[in-house]
DNA sequence: GCGACAG
DNA sequence: ATCTTGTCGC
């Protein structure tokens, strides 16, 4: 694990299967060796019309998981394509570890998709995270795709509160720097807060998340994949 | 040292 | 994440 000459990853696709992390430290190492790689472009968010939504569940009794991936088409955000996939975790949770936890199951889900999405949307942080090197940047280097991850509740940074209206948003600073933004995707409603994963930028990301959640405060592909993955548990 | 801490 | 019903409000 330090064979450090060729050893910096390269090929993103290489990330799920070699040096993959036993420990805490080993993980937080990669993460750090990862992060300088995750890229911002922007994104013609209105030119986008395949999203895919990525989420797990957790059992209850045993120690299962469902990972589901769900492809939403805009505006009116049908399914157009879904895969899910049962496993158990690889590794324990860990606040700021949590891509080692359910990014193995949730890209195995989305290697099973037979329609390419524009763009994947997770549950969860991208760079708003200790070492800018959350879950949708994981899953965005794996894939090399465009990534943006959308949280329910604050992981790092702080941010003002929102004006009440929808669209209304305040940036998400940590340490100094604008990691994510916090967005109100509905009127009144307790913002979430997005951040980019890969090969977007946050005004991108902030735009398509706002648009991909027309009437609930989560995005729809999210809300999608939420469900599916519990069915999928239940089911098994 | 202590508390906080995505799902 | 998960354990969990009804209820108030738009």
């Amino acid at each position: 694990m330090d064979g450090m000459d060729g050893a910096r990853p390269r090929a993103p696709e290489r990330i799920a299967q070699q040096e993959w992390p036993t420990g805490a430290a080993e993980a937080r190492a990669l993460q750090e060796r990862l992060a300088p790689l995750v890229r911002h472009e922007a994104l013609d968010s209105g030119a986008v019309s395949l999203v895919a939504g990525l989420d797990v569940a957790y059992s209850a009794d045993d120690d299962r998981l469902a990972a589901a991936a769900v492809v939403l088409a805009a505006p009116e955000w049908e399914a157009v394509d879904s895969a899910t996939v049962v496993s158990s975790p690889r590794f324990p949770y860990v606040p700021g570890l949590f891509a080692f936890r359910e990014a193995p199951a949730l890209l195995e889900a989305v290697a099973r998709l037979r329609t390419q999405p524009d763009v994947l949307l997770c549950d969860g942080f991208g760079v708003a995270h200790p070492r800018r090197f959350g879950l949708a940047c994981h899953v965005g280097l794996a894939l090399d795709r465009p990534v943006l991850g959308v949280g329910k509740t604050p992981f790092v940074g702080r941010a003002d509160e929102p004006a009440p209206q929808r669209g209304a948003w305040s940036p998400l600073v940590d340490g100094g720097e604008v990691v994510g933004r916090c967005l109100r995707t509905r009127a009144g409603v307790k913002p979430v807060y997005v951040s980019v994963g890969h090969r977007v930028d946050l005004a991108s990301a902030a735009d398509l998340a706002l648009r991909a959640a027309p009437h609930y405060r989560v995005p729809e592909p999210v809300r999608h994949a939420d469900r599916l993955c519990r069915e999928r548990l239940a089911a098994a």
